[in-house]
DNA sequence: CTGAAAGCGCTTACAG
DNA sequence: CTGAAAGCGCTTACAG
């Protein structure tokens, strides 16, 4: 850094002290200057170019104007870069900055981590997760305030933010359903987690509503990935009654919908509509026809889970819900038609 | 924050200065402090559970251990993550902090972000772009190191990182040819870039070092999207002699490329052979057959990114490449196989 | 209405 | 071998 400007220089052009240019440049409520004064010292440090610095200013205040985002992997997963964003964004409007650690999963790492950005004096810490989780809850710095993001705490005692898993699968039904739909199949995941069991929820909530066949033969389990989807799809559609509509759990599974209906010679989605779950663009956009998929929240989370914090990090004492689901938002493409006549 | 520990109660408990608990701690070199003393000190520290205030630090020390990344936009690329990751990890690995902001584009948020990073006294600046461009060299914050990523100066004054496109395209070809293709295609970008242009030349140059047929009627631009890829491979394909392998210009436009065989009855690879650019996990792998791509090394960029902002950091004065271009790798999946004979 | 002083928590010469 | 002092650049009571 070059010779900066300090505040003593812009007091010293101004003709004032430091303290009033503290307070002027400060809008220190309750401190008598006169108009004029502020005027000469405004300008002043215009003419300087002067910015305060932040790590001074923190060492007196205690506050450092500094929020941080750890989390397990943030280069797998394309959905990394908006969960980041909105966080960000969220705690740029609100005067802060944002740093960001990875652990890739390591506790000692995590360990560390916590210690740095104690050092650092960060305000508050967002934990994030790039799937779904139940965790066993982080040890951030003591007292510091701290929000989960994609992911919950085993002991509910820590605030998070997480996707409205249920309302996405109800949501996708309803779609299906609009459409005239009555046997809607569902292909998911065979590992348990928040979202297997949110988006079943939903999947059976929604057709119960609707007066819909809730039936185990419409449920098929895979690994979560085209060829599971396939696999799936495929059982699926070769029994007795299949559906004329199938909810996929990710769009990845989708892929293997569509290639399960392609083999049996179904069309999509004149003979079968799909939805999936995630809108990965570069996926969903692109297949053929286009995937209506349920989009998570990525962003919306960010920007929820910072917004949080920020209030913890004002007043430690504030009241902040345990759990806040961010509402997913259906992307319609073409993958879904009426249903067909039997 | 809670009452925290501060240098001088480790200094108590240990019965010494707290200048002498900053050497100890600091393995400052040239500092002469009995063994015992030494020991006495750590005990203290560990004991109260000391860590030192990174505020306090920097701005003695006027270095505060952080960099920034800056970028246009980190949400919409699924890149990001791998980006951030990359520079997150180097910059750990040397004892500083990531900030990150990202700034939509918009040069008055630039500037702010810059003014506000100047005062957070951060050590130096990754400024990044989402796909490899040739930019207005932003202006930091007087004095601060920065460096490009996945972005070039105009004026050629800052030093960049970028993927070395031309090598990437050097190896689709090869990859191609070493299974005995002699006619092959590529479908590019109508848009010129850094990338188009590299990608060409290392096309060119692969096929002619080859003896291979460097044809205009080999070569069709279209928007690069998997419509885009599916014309302008449509073209190529409708040609008196086609092509028996496409190098695509991305993953999405090897897409089109599937679909434009398809259409022809054409089987990948028996009857056509393909290679993308990207290797979008998500897209490439979930393909039939699994589509064989160049991976652009965002992780590595982020690396030697902050690698180099970090040896301006220690020496502003050091020498720095003027740009470094970071070698792409091939991952080989199912859609390349020997050149059908005639 | 404005200024002088103290102090946030460190590290860096400098004495001894 | 170790300690006392000064100072990084702010802000916050407190005087006047």
């Amino acid at each position: 850094m070059s010779p900066r400007t300090r505040i003593s220089d812009v007091a010293r052009l101004a003709g004032v002290a430091p303290s009033t240019v503290s307070a002027v440049l400060n809008d220190v409520t309750g401190a008598r200057v006169k108009d004029s004064t502020r005027e000469r010292v405004r300008r002043a440090a215009d003419e300087l170019g002067y910015a305060p610095n932040a790590l001074a200013r923190g060492l007196r205040t205690r506050r450092s104007g500094t929020l941080a985002l750890i989390s397990d992997v943030i280069a797998t997963t394309p959905y990394a870069g908006q969960l980041i964003q909105g966080a960000q964004d969220a705690a740029w409007e609100a005067g802060h900055v944002l740093m960001v650690v990875n652990t890739g999963g390591d506790a000692a790492i995590e360990r560390r981590a916590m210690a740095v950005l104690r050092q650092q004096q960060v305000g508050g810490v967002l934990w994030a997760t790039m799937s779904h989780r139940v965790v066993p809850a982080p040890v951030p710095p003591n007292g510091t305030p701290l929000v989960l993001l994609d992911a919950r705490d085993e002991a509910g005692a820590v605030p998070s933010v997480v996707p409205d898993e249920e309302a996405g699968a109800r949501a996708a039904v309803a779609e299906l359903a609009a459409h005239g739909h009555r046997r809607i199949g569902f292909v998911l995941d065979e590992n348990d987690s928040p979202a297997s069991e949110g988006r079943t929820a939903g999947y059976r909530d929604a057709l119960a509503e609707r007066g819909l066949p809730v039936e185990d033969s419409l449920v098929a389990r895979a690994q979560s990935d085209s060829t599971g989807g396939e696999i799936a799809a495929g059982v699926l559609l070769d029994r007795p009654a299949p559906p004329t509509a199938i909810f996929a759990f990710t769009d990845q599974m989708a892929v293997g919908v569509y290639r399960a209906a392609a083999a049996r010679g179904l069309r999509i989605p004149a003979d079968l509509s799909v939805v999936g779950f995630d809108d990965l663009a570069v996926l969903a956009q692109e297949l053929r026809p286009g995937l209506s998929s349920v989009a998570l929240p990525h962003y919306a989370m960010g920007e929820t889970a910072a917004a949080t914090l920020l209030r913890l990090v004002e007043d430690p004492a504030a009241e902040v819900p345990a759990v806040q689901r961010v509402p997913t938002r259906i992307v319609r493409r073409a993958s879904v038609g009426p249903a067909p006549r039997v």
